[in-house]
DNA sequence: TATAACAATGAACTAATATTCACTTTTACT
DNA sequence: AGTAAAAGTGAATATTAGTTCATTGTTATA
């Protein structure tokens, strides 16, 4: 007998892996999914290519990896964060709030995460992120109709609408091509989102527009 | 002098490039636009590879022009069926009416124009697609809020937030794996996606959730 | 019918990358 | 040290289409 992996090594292991992933994570911030080569990942990882496939069985089983850690990592609601309120419309406003916040930050990853041409097993991944944000939206819509807050509606379909109007609107903010919108501009956006989702979710919708009337 | 092209050899040649967009648009809506290749093209238009490129200089840019067609023949609101009511909350509910009885006539071809992976020449296409949508929800929203049925909003976010909700309502019934979604199912999508609009846009909402509490 | 211009063809060419693999180096254990 | 097992390497391989182009076929005029 020889060899055997130790704690030692598998330590290795685990650290050059995650050199990979994160100079993988690095180039999708920089330049998309689309453009990541194995080539480009080994230089920048510091490993050679044919050590990219000791770590990971193909170039999709990587990105799929890497979408899910950029995902997890930069994009995902902290339910501590909205749970600051019992209150569902103030729930579901502080989900938006942080879901811009977010989004807004690194607008190059967002747009890969949301957007980007990407294969179908990363396509898959996009489904669950997209999923898990429906899911956060239809636990504070259900909360939201038992405190009488919320008009009896589908929490489901509801949700996934939510999810519908966050995904196009944010698209506004990321076309402001190479510029950062304005935070004015940014601002409005956001209440004007809160507003339309509050109007179709809750009894009385946003209150203000009634004062303005 | 010789050969002068006449009216003959164009028609000939507008009946070549029709056979290929013709077969295209059908590989499409067969395999979607990823799996066109102009080999099978070629075979299913009876023309020869070579041929494609006296007709497109380019695949991008034939698979722009076969999105532009699809999209335009199958999936575009027809305003003469919109404009039987002046009642802008019918106008917006028979948009949404007309948007999932074409889309779910042909699944396959609305996941392709919807949310198929494509090069970023199509995509641009694809946004024109949806600002399409988009620029006849805000004119029924600018016409519902002059009737003062609508709430004061900025129509044109609340136009894309529509957009948003019907894409990601429609992933619902095409997620149906290679099934059909039941009719009494889609035909409560399609009235829960009015009444979430209308909730979101008009005043009153959808009055039918008023009686039910 | 000769011919100039164009259309049609499809085998060959290209390019871009993912993946492999023969070889080297490192590790862990006797 | 000796050695078995695994990790590391990167040039070579394989694959997959998109695109080209030399050749052949067709059309319209003189």
């Amino acid at each position: 007998m020889a060899y055997r992996p130790t704690d030692k090594t598998r330590a290795h292991m685990a650290a050059q892996r995650h050199k990979l992933l994160s100079a993988a994570e690095q180039l999708v911030r920089e330049q998309g999914f689309g453009k990541l080569t194995i080539t480009k990942l080994a230089n920048k990882s510091g490993l050679a290519v044919g050590s990219v496939y000791k770590h990971f069985k193909s170039k999709d089983d990587l990105l799929e990896q890497v979408y899910k850690d950029l995902a997890s990592n930069n994009l995902t609601l902290d339910s501590k964060q909205i749970l600051v309120s019992d209150n569902a419309k103030e729930q579901l406003s502080a989900a938006l709030e942080q879901f811009f916040s977010q989004a807004l930050m690194a607008d190059k990853l967002s747009y890969a995460l949301f957007y980007e041409a990407i294969p179908p097993a990363v396509e898959t991944q996009r489904q669950a992120f997209k999923a898990n944000y429906a899911r956060t939206f239809s636990q504070i819509i259900k909360q939201g109709m038992s405190q009488q807050l919320f008009l009896t509606q589908e929490p489901e379909l509801s949700a996934n609408a939510v999810v519908g109007i966050l995904t196009e609107s944010l698209l506004i903010p990321l076309n402001w091509q190479h510029q950062q919108m304005p935070t004015f501009e940014r601002i409005k956006l956001i209440q004007q989102c809160q507003q339309f989702c509050l109007r179709a979710i809750s009894y009385n919708g946003d209150e203000t527009s009634f004062f303005e009337h």
